[in-house]
DNA sequence: TCGACTGCGGTCAGCTCCTGACCGCATGGG
DNA sequence: CCCATGCGGTCAGGAGCTGACCGCAGTCGA
């Protein structure tokens, strides 16, 4: 389990660290129980749990016969020693919450996944993206997005390093573009990378759904500065002035009180409102985006009344899942 | 960010930790850039680097003006050093895989999850907790499980802990249960607990979701030998033998080929198989438990022609469903 | 109540190791 | 070509670590 014994070379370092993993794995471990894994005297034990605990880490103890070391929760995240399961699990957890299923923390993810993919051993990294295939069906809404594209870009950001990929413009023209990525930014329902054109020499969003193929790292990025300095604000500017299709939102009545309803819907994705006439049985659901069949589906589960009040495109693919659902029977 | 500076304790342990700590942020680092951060000459820089490589971390270097060091991806993963947004989203991300979006690594999920939450801070912990609150409205298919739950009955399994806790049976009795924890299980749509009940002195598998309210801790649990030694096949044996009900699994059948709609099916909830009779462009999905709404509607997604096969109760749904969309309009 | 086991911390001698300083070398980009 | 970088050797002083011993104070079980 990675233990190593490379006692020999650095000892007091090795062993700090190796005593951090164990009061990882196991709650409690006593004095001798510790000296005995380490092969040190149990009062070198006790001066590595000092000196622990003079790192910040709060190891508590216990006299007496049912005594013994823990590590509590302190003011920092200590070192996190994960085994490979449980990497490969944090790995394919972070890759679900990155594609939008959490809900406001999508950015935070991508670069967490971002380091732990930097870091994660090449036979992790083929089970995690095993898993991930398999799970890839469950992208429920908004386009389809690849942790692992996104996890690239946002590795290429932090690292300053240029990248060249393809790209498809909303014509359907393909180009090849020669960027250094600045920030990737989640807008509520779609990826964007914020990137200098080194061809165009000027600031683009690019977005992450239409990029294609592998982007290829090439060379250093110099420093610069994105104009406003707020990646999230430039990319709101370039899709509202740009010529990117506002998505329309989609409106559903709902024959039950605005409370209950919010309870069961994700805040990220949709907002409830009481319905102005009949407020206390009634509300009205927008959603964040632009509406989609998987958000009509979610309210068809609610089990309640409703009614969809636009776009006519909402209201006809009702129409047609109703007569898929019921040739079905 | 955690940076301490606690460099006058312990100083080169300390400062390894720093160092693979600054070299998870940023790909690449000079050496001077390293020595100037860590306050020390860039010798020691080199010599700590030699020190994390002994220990079985790769750091690539690259000499030349365009060089510097960087953490490739080794044997073993390194310690993970997380600021405190990540750790979230870590956290985060467990939750959602624990809660079975993801399939197959459930347990896994849980287990690490115990093991982030003892160490996170509870400034984080709270924040996670709001988060899991506004998202739990996305548990789509199975009974509601509670991620804190399943990670503090890990931990108690773990760390041989006594667990009290209000437990309801399936003819609606509560009852207090003294027990052991041995095991969390996750049978593919629901999790059990493996324990020795301390009233009833025998072993006893307790449905998750029927454990009522938060757990109490209590005392040191007896090194025990779970009969047969392995728990998911004890859990197996005693919800066959049980009083469970066994779910019925619904089954439907889809005109399209059996490759095309398996790729769409999360392969964790459900099998698809060529229909015999016209195996070239039909096939029959079945869930692996029972039959739920959210899987009625998973298939209408697919939009493709279904064919309600059983049970009765389903098509009964898809009626539903098609009516309350039909009247939407 | 007692004893056994646990953790705590002080002290000491010996020895490992760490650090900063210096050196020359190889490498890669501008 | 020149520069900045990484590499590794050596040296001397000093910091740090280790194991051994001691007595103390909690806590649990008998």
């Amino acid at each position: 389990m990675g233990c190593h014994d490379v006692a020999v070379s650095v000892p007091t370092s090795a062993r700090l660290l190796a005593l951090l993993s164990l009061l990882q794995q196991r709650r409690e471990w006593s004095g001798p129980e510790l000296a005995d894994r380490l092969e040190v005297g149990p009062r070198t034990i006790r001066r590595d749990v000092d000196k622990l605990r003079g790192l910040g880490y709060p190891i508590e103890a216990a006299p007496g016969v049912a005594g013994g070391y823990r590590l509590g929760a302190g003011a920092d995240l200590p070192p996190l020693l994960l085994d490979d399961a449980e990497a490969v699990a944090v790995a394919v957890g972070l890759r679900t919450a990155a594609s939008g299923s959490i809900g406001g923390i999508e950015e935070t993810s991508v670069r967490a996944l971002a380091k732990l993919e930097q870091l994660l051993p090449d036979r992790l990294r083929r089970r995690v993206q095993a898993l991930g295939d398999t799970t890839s069906a469950f992208q429920i809404d908004g386009p389809r997005i690849d942790a692992d594209l996104l996890a690239t870009l946002a590795s290429a950001c932090r690292d300053h390093e240029r990248l060249r990929f393809g790209y498809g413009a909303k014509d359907g023209t393909q180009s090849s573009r020669e960027t250094e990525p600045h920030a990737v930014v989640h807008s509520g329902w779609r990826w964007y990378l914020v990137a200098w054109d080194l061809d165009r020499e000027d600031w683009r969003t690019f977005r992450v759904d239409r990029i294609a193929g592998r982007p290829v790292a090439g060379g250093r990025a110099r420093a610069r500065e994105i104009p406003g300095g707020d990646p999230a604000a430039f990319v709101q500017r370039s899709i509202r002035q740009g010529d990117e299709v506002t998505p329309v939102p989609g409106r559903i009545r709902v024959r039950a009180r605005a409370e209950a309803v919010a309870a069961r819907v994700p805040a990220s994705r949709a907002t409830v409102a009481p319905d102005g006439d009949d407020g206390d049985d009634a509300c009205i659901v927008t959603t964040t985006g632009g509406w989609s069949r998987p958000f009509l589906v979610w309210m068809a589960l609610l089990d309640l009344e409703l009614e969809v009040l636009g776009p006519p495109e909402l209201a006809a693919e009702a129409r047609t899942i109703a007569t898929r659902l019921g040739a079905a029977i």
